[in-house]
DNA sequence: GTAGGGTTAG
């Protein structure tokens, strides 16, 4: 193909590539040489995403100042002393937005990230918010220095900040590590922490040990539990995932039995994970009567159930089949979100189809009235760089470049805020819409947040 | 984190 971008993901992939080879840029029509160009702005030399403006400038100068000392390849307790004996350093005030961002950055490079934890730590007056412990805690986790992240642990247990949240971030780096007998141990050991064993936190160490696959393991514990803590329909659903997870469907559908036997229905969800399972070994007769019988119970199938149908059949190369149960879907009155459309769309463009996931995309989800989202373009421009339809990928890249204007103008309205310029309520509806429009949903909720205050 | 994407870049 003429375009010198082999692969395209995603528009940091293409930004990477011009980056790397500038002269792909002249491959590029206006359109995307303007979009890459003010991509290009919005970096700065770390990487940060958007340029800093004056509000922020003391922040920036006192992370430059601490990361130009940190360096690298130095134990933590290395790090803190010469934070401590440095002159430059002294002069900072650590503040809980410049600790989150420093962790934020050494989020991949725990001694660093802990070396500045332990420095603000070491100003009497300074105390770390909730969410910088669980950020660390959940770095050391990540990196599996279970030692270093019980010692954090501990020490947010004497300041009482351990929640049911943080709790399941240490169970699921143990089991994740295959270290399940600690994730139990910590759930033996709650009243430590002043939580409770109740349904929800038995629900969280059984839900943490299936995801592992220690579902066996699992359903040892349940049974001493449930002789004092009531499971719900949630205990089971999570232990049918987990049957079905390992290709155990047997004791999958034998947990349906034992749920009714509790009282508890089988609900959409139990259905659409024993389906899934099914979906794996290609036994669409069996998903079919399970459809069925969901339809008998008068328990319907969800867009998800069907995405995960559509999806497995599109993979099983049932590319018309696909299309018989979205017309099924349909008739039904379930109606498509993005999340199904970029599935089909995908699917569709891995089976050569690009007519068909050009009209989804350009008719079938306008119409609709789903927005695409930035995996719905990926999936459109790859499948275009993938046979070689330059054209049509361009085509794509320029809606985007709309969409990347909303997200600059969200910026432009965050940077307003924290400056308390108050936007009209006018604005705030504008970029609402907008930002609605491309699934934005969390600068959707920061605008309908400041828009009830208005 | 009780269920559903994201070719396989390095």
């Amino acid at each position: 193909m003429g375009l010198k971008l082999p692969k395209v993901t995603s528009m940091q992939s293409i930004y990477r590539a011009v980056v790397h080879d500038p002269s792909c840029i002249c491959c590029l029509p206006l359109a995307s040489r303007t979009l890459f160009s003010s991509l290009a702005t919005c970096h700065d030399a770390e990487g940060r995403e958007f340029p800093h403006r004056e509000q922020s400038q003391d922040l920036t100068r006192s992370v430059d100042i601490l990361t130009a000392k940190i360096g690298k390849g130095n134990s933590e307790e290395d790090i803190l002393r010469s934070l401590i004996s440095d002159e430059a350093v002294n002069g900072i005030h650590p503040s809980q937005n410049l600790i989150n961002r420093l962790l934020c950055r050494y989020k991949n490079d725990w001694k660093s990230a802990l070396g500045i934890f332990k420095w603000a730590s070491f100003h009497s007056n300074f105390k770390h918010s909730q969410e910088s412990y669980d950020m660390m805690v959940d770095i050391l986790g990540r990196m599996k220095v279970m030692e270093k992240m019980g010692e954090i642990l501990e020490e947010m247990r004497e300041e009482s900040l351990i929640t049911l949240d943080t709790i399941a971030k240490v169970m699921r780096r143990f089991a994740g590590t295959r270290q399940w007998k600690d994730a139990v141990r910590i759930f033996d050991d709650l009243q430590i922490f002043d939580l409770e064993k109740n349904t929800e936190s038995m629900n969280v160490l059984l839900d943490t040990l299936c995801k592992e696959k220690f579902v066996e393991q699992a359903r040892e514990i349940y049974v001493e539990l449930k002789h004092y803590i009531a499971p719900n329909a949630h205990t089971f659903n999570i232990f049918i995932h987990g049957w079905c997870k390992i290709r155990r469907v047997e004791e999958a559908h034998w947990t349906i039995q034992e749920m009714k036997g509790y009282g508890c229905r089988p609900c959409v969800i139990s259905y659409s994970n024993i389906i899934q399972c099914y979906c794996q070994e290609q036994n669409f007769d069996r998903v079919y009567e399970l459809l069925d019988e969901m339809q008998a119970q008068n328990c319907s199938p969800n867009v998800i159930t069907y995405t995960i149908i559509m999806c497995a059949l599109a993979k099983a190369k049932k590319i018309d089949e696909a299309f018989q149960l979205v017309e099924r879907m349909n008739s039904t009155g379930c109606k498509p979100d993005t999340l199904f459309y970029n599935s089909f769309i995908y699917a569709l463009g891995r089976a050569g189809r690009i007519d068909n996931a050009m009209h989804v995309f350009k008719v079938a989800m306008p119409k609709a009235g789903v927005a695409p989202n930035t995996s719905t373009y990926n999936s459109m421009i790859s499948m275009f760089c993938f046979y070689a339809q330059e054209e049509g990928a361009f085509g794509i890249l320029k809606e985007m470049e709309d969409s990347d204007r909303c997200k600059w103008a969200f910026v432009l309205f965050e940077e307003m805020v924290d400056q308390d310029i108050v936007p009209r309520y006018r604005t705030c509806r504008l970029l609402l819409d907008e930002v609605n429009r491309i699934n934005m949903y969390e600068a959707a909720e920061k605008i309908e947040i400041l828009m009830k205050k208005l």
